[in-house]
DNA sequence: GATTAAATCTAGTACACACTAGAAAAGTCA
DNA sequence: TGACTTTTCTAGTGTGTACTAGATTTAATC
């Protein structure tokens, strides 16, 4: 039972490098094979299809995006300010899906090119995910801390946004960090480009 | 010399929907001929293959997108707060991507799950596209609106990435439009989600 | 109406893909 | 070692894809 599990292993690792830096269409089962040294026949000892392993390798990356979050959000003071809770949650979304490993990175990266069926298994990780975030605008608007007079959904998803687009863009290797994106996003959603007094107009929606 | 010209536009057209509802790998051959109801092997009469088919439609996406945004800026006066030709902009962009036609959403929906040779045609188009926006940023700093403390690369990829994804979870059937979309985006990476007085703290990048 | 050109179709090729069946090898344990 | 199980391989199938060649039809021109 040892070594199928280390193979196992190695499978969903290699799909998950794989689809993170070029997508599903371009992760073939031969080609994961390959990068573990393997007939692609072999992949299919492990799992029925490949939806079912890169189905799995989302899971875990949901699952490690969440805790990422999570974790940040429990090592807050209990005093602390919301918007401090938004920022240290923003961070740790960029580093997870930036500088993390395969896993988040994949998720984000394949998000919208996978395949129906797939869409819609992940949809509830993705809703649930998306409740922490409603939690911490919500805690936000509620404490006098953020506007109240923007849609809270449409905030929700633009945060998140920015967030997940950066994985277009970002460049490890560069002298920007995934936790300096971050930050700049922190920075600009809720503190402003703006400098000095600026009327907040009321948007109607 | 008429009868050719509509039916590659016909063909055009078909792809744009395709690629901005289904992406790149869904959009066959077969299912574009289908749509305009003709045989797949018919459509290499006027383009000579897929990929210069798509290419195309993606260079018209960008340039509408460009001519969306540099309209909105143009109707400006000449007199406005470099905050003002910001918002013009996201709004603009919001609405061409979000609620244009086909062509700009086939643009920013495939980005990702292109073939290296699309990607890298359209690499320059990109630049030139980012210069718009490094500009209206490099105003604002300047003129003392913005602030300077921020990466402005940064920045400016994370009010692209706030819009773009956006395409991800908008629904033109909601009640919220693509320009509330862009308003919602400006109000916070301009104005800030917080209220009232904070510290903008210097961020070290 | 006949002749030519433009446009589309029929019928295929070649290839990459996910996936299968059964043989072979590698590992496990008495 | 020998019997058994687990794991991997060899060799294939079927399907969908982009794309081609040549016949056929449709449109334009004289």
């Amino acid at each position: 039972m040892k070594k199928s599990d280390r193979t196992r292993q190695d499978i969903l690792d290699a799909t998950a490098s794989s689809l993170a830096t070029v997508g599903y269409t371009a992760t073939t089962v031969k080609s994961i094979a390959e990068t573990i040294g393997m007939q692609d026949a072999s992949i299919y000892y492990h799992f029925s299809s490949k939806d079912e392993l890169v189905g799995e390798v989302l899971d875990i990356g949901t699952a490690r995006a969440v805790t990422a979050v999570d974790q940040a959000l429990a090592e807050l003071p209990d005093d602390h300010d919301p918007r401090e809770a938004l920022r240290v949650a923003i961070i740790a979304h960029a580093e997870a899906v930036l500088g993390g490993g395969d896993y988040p990175r994949a998720n984000v990266r394949t998000f919208g090119q996978l395949p129906p069926d797939l869409t819609h298994r992940h949809r509830q990780g993705h809703r649930n995910y998306g409740q922490i975030w409603t939690r911490l605008i919500d805690d936000g608007v509620e404490s006098g801390a953020l506007r109240g007079d923007l849609n809270r959904s449409v905030a929700r998803l633009i945060i998140i946004g920015a967030l997940c687009w950066a994985i277009e863009w970002f460049d490890a290797g560069e002298e920007v960090s995934a936790a300096d994106v971050g930050e700049h996003v922190f920075q600009m959603v809720v503190n402003g480009l703006s400098i000095g007094e600026h009327e907040s107009p009321a948007v109607s929606v």
